[in-house]
DNA sequence: TTAATATACTATTATAAGGTAGCATTTAAC
DNA sequence: GTTAAATGCTACCTTATAATAGTATATTAA
């Protein structure tokens, strides 16, 4: 019931930037405000910005902005873009051929739990979290 | 939204020996049903030996049963056991000091979409499952 | 008491995730 | 053009998880 540190820190940078979506946030201001590795950080960027929900100015004066608005960004698309579709999805057993019309014996238990998961970051968008307090921490 | 590989196999052979909970099993007979390897197996059992929930007998003619009756026995029990208590648990944003008085951004939709999943694992035990076809795979 | 058949323990190896380093590339101000 | 300030790329290092190997210990049947 974790996710990946990667999709943390995903979700951490783009809460923080939505609070002011059309601003320009460059590498070092994400890295300082929020306490996140400077390489690791822009290879994270990198890969946001291929999945398409951010861009990228390269050069002097450049930074990160979004490429969608924060009301079209679900969260699991930004969980999606770090882990790889269906990652948080797959039998809880761990059995390939596990499905619903073949379900292993904790199947209908498993899909039960994460429903409730799965429906509120396909549903609820950036914009919906309350940002007050976004970088407190 | 994972569970690591060492509990997917504790809630696999858990499930198994549930099917018939007064009978002794051996690794052995463990393995060559459930496809685990050997020594990974053993040290799998020993620590479930340690946490309370099966016992094992040494020795000749020796194996592993239940310590604790399959009705008795949550979901979340064998998790905890191998995991660690709180594994899955914690903010979704990796703050530490992230709690219900003082929530990060994601707090509240983290914490409404978990509630399903520790709702059924810590209420569901295994006798509840359907173990027909247990072994099928 | 010996041999056979079990589990227990400890150390090692392999793989994946997380994190770091250095150089290359791009762009704007001057 | 040159320089400064930004992102991009690739390879490497570190740590944690998963898996393996070998030896020790326990128990029972003969």
């Amino acid at each position: 019931m974790k996710l990946s540190k990667t999709s943390e820190y995903a979700l951490r940078i783009l809460s923080y930037m939505a609070k002011d979506p059309s601003q320009l946030y460059t590498a070092k201001q994400l890295i300082e405000t929020l306490h996140i590795s400077d390489k690791y950080l822009r290879q994270l960027m990198t890969g946001l910005t291929k999945s398409g929900l951010i861009y990228s100015i390269q050069g002097r004066d450049g930074g990160y902005s979004f490429a969608k608005k924060p009301t079209e960004i679900f969260l699991s698309d930004i969980v999606d873009s770090v882990e790889g579709m269906n990652r948080y999805t797959g039998c809880i057993l761990g059995f390939e051929h596990c499905s619903d019309d073949n379900p292993c014996v904790m199947h209908k238990v498993w899909v039960e739990a994460r429903k409730e998961f799965i429906q509120t970051f396909t549903t609820k968008t950036l914009d919906k979290l309350n940002l007050e307090g976004v970088n407190k921490f």
